[in-house]
DNA sequence: ATGCCTGCAAAAGATTTGCACGCCA
DNA sequence: TGGCGTGCAAATCTTTTGCAGGCAT
């Protein structure tokens, strides 16, 4: 069984009080500021426990697997290419869609992953002047 | 410019043969397994060439990168989670969603990428069997 | 000559793993 | 005492890059 350590509480607790998107790395950082001295090895061995605890949420994107909470409903991603920027949607109507997109393959849906890709407002403006 | 050259008219004759998503390692053994020797590198760097030539696409499916067709309408893809298999679906409702999410969030859509993971129908009867 | 292409090997970044040790039931 | 967690370093995997030629214009 799975122990939910000191550690892994602190990696819960950092990112539970965020709704950042982290990679190991972030998180790893973000620890060791807060005084805690955990290695790149635990980071990745506790996230891949805490993801499969249904702790936290996963998500690959493209590059790197980042993780957020769990505690929230879900959402799909819109992801800024110009700042990297991060920001969440929820539209029923899609989820529906995919259901029955599936469902016409004959294919069980077990998860999915929306991304969408462009610029942000901020960044579009920035863009123009 | 970018050169057409004979490794990378192979590359691209072979992707545009198929209807295979290919990686750089599988597509590297293939061109050899038909003939050709050509380094890795220059896979990877031909890849590079003939997407941003717009002559390939490129989806980053979680763990690596993989291209396939560029002559074929817009898709997204089914991923069966057990035997790899991808199917491809097109489903007009979708993307006319995601442009809706987009303005909503002011934010110009470049582009998207969804994935549906699960299982297809062949995993499903044998994983019940 | 110049610019792009190639191969190889080395480097890079992200993630995993081997190993020895430590903790707690 | 056995099992899981940890740290470190080494290994792995995918992709990129440096470098020394090579070909075509």
């Amino acid at each position: 069984m799975k122990k939910l350590t000191t550690q892994r509480q602190a990696m819960l607790d950092m990112i539970n009080q965020s709704n950042t998107h982290w990679d190991a790395e972030l998180l790893a950082r973000a620890l060791n500021d807060a005084g805690y001295s955990i290695g790149i090895a635990t980071i990745y061995r506790g996230l891949t426990a805490l993801e499969e605890a249904g702790l936290i949420h996963a998500i690959h994107l493209g590059d790197k697997k980042r993780y957020e909470r769990s505690d929230k409903a879900h959402h799909d991603h819109l992801i800024c290419r110009a700042c990297g920027k991060i920001e969440e949607f929820y539209e029923p109507q899609i989820e529906q869609c995919q259901k029955q997109v599936a469902d016409a393959h004959q294919f069980l849906m077990q998860g999915h992953q929306l991304l969408i890709f462009g610029m942000c407002d901020g960044c579009v403006q920035q863009g123009e002047g």
